[in-house]
DNA sequence: CTATCTGTTATATAACAAATATAACAGATG
DNA sequence: CATCTGTTATATTTGTTATATAACAGATAG
């Protein structure tokens, strides 16, 4: 799977490796159990501290997304994910962005459409990454 | 229009008061052309530095939701708001959030039900507030 | 056992962002 | 003139981000 981290962007770089993982595990390019880099490697490939994808990892972690191993590294975590108060997580990340749309002019089926689509989008990068090996 | 800070929250005081004038906006707790308290006034209410406020009403300034007059003050804008490159804008935003989404066991239908439902709620935040005067 | 891999922890440093404090300026208003 | 508005400038403090170097504990292969 390939890593692409944007030096100039906002988005702190750890911040911008967890994004990338978690998408990629939605996008099933890391499928449950898969064995990911380990720390010093990634950062060697990305070419970045070896403190910040760890950072990046233990994040991870700490949210479920992945189980890490002293002896095996770090591998996607099997299902099922722990979801208690994730309607709240989720809502809060939301509701500013929701926010915003409606500020737009998008009404509620717009944007749930507009969301939807979306789920479709982060699900094929699966398919559009096997067209080009 | 109550304005409430986590200031042992994660989020920065300046985005979370942008947030919360958006959804206010979203809402209609504030209408175009209504006038904002004052930085120096809004600062001494929250109990935080004018500064701080400042760059809150810059960063909404910047994004088109407010208009900023020398003379009488911040004032939330008229329509329409300009949406050039909105789109993109908004799939940037919402991408991780639908990867998540996916990883706990969320389909297409029901992330977009769930956003057209948060939606509702932003818009209904108007009526709660309007039942307790 | 030795060498090498893994995550983990510690310490130090530099750069940047966030928040505060104080002060001043230009323009408009009563 | 006094008072309000946003705006700008400077300085300081604090916390985050990212880096560098180093070491430790546990597991594994030679």
């Amino acid at each position: 799977m390939i890593i692409q981290i944007d030096f100039a962007g906002d988005l702190p770089l750890y911040s911008q490796l967890r994004d990338q993982i978690v998408i990629g595990i939605a996008a099933g390019l890391l499928q449950p159990g898969e064995v990911l880099p380990s720390v010093r490697r990634l950062a060697a490939d990305i070419g970045i501290n070896i403190h910040t994808v760890n950072k990046a990892y233990a994040l991870l972690r700490d949210e479920g997304y992945i189980v890490m191993d002293r002896r095996s590294g770090a591998a996607v975590a099997g299902r099922p994910l722990d979801s208690r108060g994730f309607s709240e997580h989720l809502a809060d990340l939301l509701r500013p962005i929701a926010a915003e749309a409606i500020c737009h002019g998008l009404d509620a089926a717009q944007f749930g459409q507009f969301c939807a689509d979306l789920h479709h989008q982060v699900r094929a990068i699966r398919d559009i990454q096997e067209e080009h090996p």
